[in-house]
RNA sequence: GGAUCGGUAGUUCAGCUGGUUAGAAUGCCGCCCUGUCACGGCGGAGGUCGCGGGUUCGAGUCCCGUCCGUUCCGCCA
């Protein structure tokens, strides 16, 4: 053994054992005489003391250790003369009596530390060393705890975990599918799963009731912070269920989740409408941390020979609290953000409700006191609160609200990282019509069940059905989404031909599932998680990059093994590709 | 595909309306220091200013192009 102890373990009440451990240098702090080095591993810190007087040749070696050598020391645990509180192991020191070198280290090109000097690009190209940084490593184990977290609670509640094949078949609808092509299948490609849905549906015709995968899914769209190409969903499936089985099933796992990993006790989750959210936070994933619910003011303000909100479909407030001292300059800010490109807004209304019980507005031109007043009613708005006014298109306003919204609950520092409301959001509608291809597209994919009351107006007023789904919603973010699937190959049938699908294209992507619904398909439900993004929530953190041990750029690359990479002739001579450059 | 901000020492950055020897901090190297834990002190080395072109007597600085990266929009059933 080339340790008997972590460098994170050693306490006090171990004070006069000899211990080997071994690690990384992490500094060294020379005195002349004296030196201390702190020794690091995956656990934690510890410090070595060397003193030139007990043995000036140690002392010396010791002092030509760099900083990410990789050493093993021997030596006698000794109570610490000036204790440091700060450190877990800030009782004690090693008083070494034998040093060995084991690899040595060039000077790593930036800072091993909680808070590094290095920069993103860099810190990926070298992700090994910024993986020994504290924050990160303790990121990618907390990932270790949600996962194992997420497979007791499963295990526990009779689901069993199931592998699907990663080369599958490419279909047009959704994100872009990456492509592998096949060399024994001259001129065909595999495509990687965007996500395992039709294969737990098979398991469920299957007869294997709940099934779970923490899978790999695959999308070759362009990246964000909390997005990269491949990434990993807690897949899950149950038969023989309706939609309130999985929101208790679901609901149960990520309170459970929350107990184990953060100690935190989230509740009963509430039931949003798709209607609602629009309606109140302008968004279908509303940060509910705060309040600050939109308030629509369209019928109060027309007529007055205000242009803007004549013209507009909607008028929409919010009114934001203690914010009535908001300078001139404030404001402008709040202007030129909404007006940015990203948002589109033309303009941004405010009217002040002064301590002194006066509204002043921007638009004091065309509403007198009396008109401001019924604003501030109709906003429950107190003294010096800030009501802010934006009117346009139902969507736009509601979008660029949505936005205003959340920059207001940033700056009043409302979003608290340590602070989780989640709910459920229902009642999505089915479909969404594409204005470019002239054609109804699944809001969520085409094996989404509608709701059973609104099947009927599928004929009808298909923008109007709605989907038996439902989102889970954390902190403004879309942790999960699932649905009640469709088990019935007639009304399969029937939503292909709204999706604008003839028999053959359905039969051409799809014939292996419609055929399994021939045979028995149970009635059937299922949801997926987000699993890097629930890391990234339990961790405080707005990227999933440092979730992910090994991640991507945003333009998808990996700098440290640098791929995407060219192959060479024969390679692509094997694959019967051609290229064209 | 679009917008945005950035690219200067190993690293993180500063460098004004263009001006002659491009700075700071940190890291690195050397010397000193016996209780530090962001140790301290003194000294030193370290730069094709992303790349290409242009304007100019003169470009890190202005213009055009290009590459790389950040964040966002589109996109992500």
């Amino acid at each position: 053994m080339l340790r008997t102890h972590t460098c994170g373990e050693l306490r006090l009440s171990d004070a006069g054992n000899t211990v080997t451990l071994s690690g990384w240098v992490q500094t060294s702090r020379d005195f002349g005489g004296l030196t201390f080095i702190d020794l690091r591993d995956r656990y934690g810190l510890t410090q070595l003391a060397f003193n030139a007087n007990t043995n000036a040749t140690l002392a010396a070696e010791a002092g030509k250790l760099g900083r990410e050598y990789v050493i093993q020391v021997k030596g006698a645990v000794r109570e610490r003369e000036n204790k440091n509180p700060k450190m877990l192991t800030g009782d004690i020191e090693i008083v070494v009596d034998e040093i060995k070198i084991l690899n040595i280290s060039k000077t790593p090109p930036f800072t091993i530390e909680d808070d590094t000097d290095g920069g993103e690009e860099l810190r990926m190209k070298y992700r090994y060393l910024d993986l020994r940084r504290a924050p990160v490593r303790e990121s990618i184990i907390l990932r270790h705890k949600v996962a194992q977290a997420t497979r007791a609670y499963l295990n526990g509640e009779n689901f069993i975990e199931v592998e699907t094949p990663v080369l599958i078949k490419s279909t047009p609808e959704g994100a872009r599918d990456f492509v592998v092509p096949s060399r024994m299948n001259a001129g065909q490609f595999y495509a990687l799963p965007q996500s395992p849905q039709t294969f737990k549906q098979l398991l469920m015709v299957a007869g294997f009731d709940r099934y779970y995968q923490i899978v790999k899914c695959f999308r070759d769209e362009d990246l964000r912070a909390d997005r990269q190409p491949e990434f990993t969903q807690i897949d899950c499936e149950m038969s023989f269920v309706e939609r309130n089985d999985i929101l208790d099933t679901f609901e149960g796992m990520i309170s459970s989740l929350f107990k184990t990993v953060k100690g935190v006790d989230i509740g009963k989750l509430p039931h949003m409408s798709y209607a609602d959210a629009a309606k109140y936070y302008g968004n279908d994933k509303p940060d509910t941390r705060f309040e600050m619910k939109f308030v629509e003011l369209t019928q109060l303000v027309q007529g007055k020979n205000f242009k803007v909100f004549d013209d507009a479909e909607l008028v929409v407030a919010i009114c934001a609290k203690g914010c009535a001292s908001y300078t001139r300059k404030q404001l402008d800010e709040l202007t030129e953000f909404v007006k940015r490109p990203q948002i589109g807004a033309t303009g941004l209304i405010y009217a002040r409700y002064n301590e002194d019980g006066t509204v002043k507005s921007s638009v004091d031109k065309f509403y007198n006191e009396e008109e401001l007043q019924k604003w501030v009613a109709a906003c429950g708005a107190e003294k010096g609160d800030l009501i802010l006014v934006m009117a346009g298109g139902v969507d736009k306003a509601r979008k660029a609200m949505s936005e205003l919204r959340l920059e207001m609950g940033t700056r009043l520092g409302l979003r608290d990282k340590n602070k989780f409301s989640c709910l459920w959001l229902i009642d999505f509608p089915l479909l969404e019509y594409n204005e470019d291809e002239e054609r109804w597209f699944a809001m969520h994919h085409p094996f989404t069940s509608p709701l059973p009351e609104d099947i009927a107006m599928l004929d009808t007023d298909p923008g109007l059905v709605r989907a038996n789904a439902y989102d889970m919603v954390i902190n403004g973010v879309e942790v999960g989404g699932g649905s009640i699937r469709i088990f019935d190959k007639t009304l399969q049938a029937k939503m292909f031909d709204v999706l604008g699908f003839t028999p053959e294209d359905a039969k051409a992507q799809f014939g292996f599932l419609m055929d399994a619904f021939e045979f028995g398909a149970p009635p059937h439900g299922g949801i997926a998680f987000g699993f890097d993004r629930l890391c990234s929530l339990f961790g405080g953190a707005d990227s999933i990059r440092d979730f992910i041990a090994f991640p991507k750029n945003n333009s998808g690359r990996d700098v440290m093994i640098d791929s995407p990479s060219v192959i060479d002739e024969k390679q692509l001579k094997e694959l019967n590709i051609k290229t064209t450059v």
